[in-house]
DNA sequence: ATAAAATATTTGTATGTACAAACAAATTTG
DNA sequence: CAAATTTGTTTGTACATACAAATATTTTAT
């Protein structure tokens, strides 16, 4: 995939898909030391952190849908990374031991991502990633 | 899908794919009076606008990987908005008299998606985007 | 207290994108 | 010129994500 000049650059839609393809195989490549996608890395982290969260506040902290959570939270359930517990309508989701074990090695590759792109960047990269989560929280609404 | 603070907001992964989740879902809306995706809509202003292009332009122009546009161009073929002729390795993307006719809606389709944001953005849009896509063409190396 | 509305989650289904491998043609090299 | 490499495209397969609808529970209003 060769980076040159697109006719589209100027279109916000078509480079934010293009910044998030690139990122989102970076991260996969950082989070390969953990054996897992960087959603399912970054899920284990949120449950890591606070054991029985729930769905909802998953969702609303990866900034994904509802039936998204429940899909990966489904499959680290199957690969034995947490355990669900229904109680009326809501589900809490706990970390099991493979999963506390994995953390500090999920939060490293965390951190190497952080390293990789931002030595590419240069010191623009905290800028950059504040006014795009800034688009982020402007357009969400 | 609340938008809140997330933990998450200081990762350029997480943020950039939150905001090209955001920008693609109002694309599709924006792109829906033509009665095609975003993506099946760029690709036929790229062959509205050369006649024959091949896909590996294709896929410089959209920053896609040449499989995924083959896909593109595929299933545009199969809905009688392009032609396919192959010639030796090469093939080259034709439109059709209904891709041309549906060229003027596009594009207003597009700019009106331009201006949604932009209104929502308000003018660092522009010095938004370019951000974005320098860090891009820094990233695809 | 019952009916209606809101909330939390899951399921069925669809789609965009990519990787790895396959294939075919063109170019280079010995 | 034959063999090896490179180039352009397509296939097989996999996956993350989403929407709409279904389900189940809780809250509100009559």
């Amino acid at each position: 995939m060769e980076i040159e000049d697109s006719k589209y650059c100027g279109c916000l839609y078509y480079s934010a898909n293009a910044l998030a393809r690139i990122m989102t195989k970076m991260a996969e490549e950082e989070f390969a030391v953990t054996g897992l996608a960087p959603s399912y890395a970054f899920l284990l982290m949120s449950v890591n952190a606070k054991a029985g969260i729930q769905p909802g506040e998953l969702s609303a902290q990866m900034q994904l849908t509802p039936s998204t959570v429940t899909r990966l939270v489904e499959k680290m359930e199957f690969k034995g990374f947490v355990e669900r517990k229904s109680a009326g309508r809501m589900t809490r989701v706990y970390p099991t031991n493979k999963s506390k074990a994995l953390d500090a090695k999920i939060k490293k590759a965390w951190h190497n991502l952080y390293q990789r792109y931002s030595d590419i960047l240069g010191p623009q990269v905290d800028e950059l990633t504040t006014a795009v989560y800034a688009a982020v929280k402007k357009l969400g609404k």
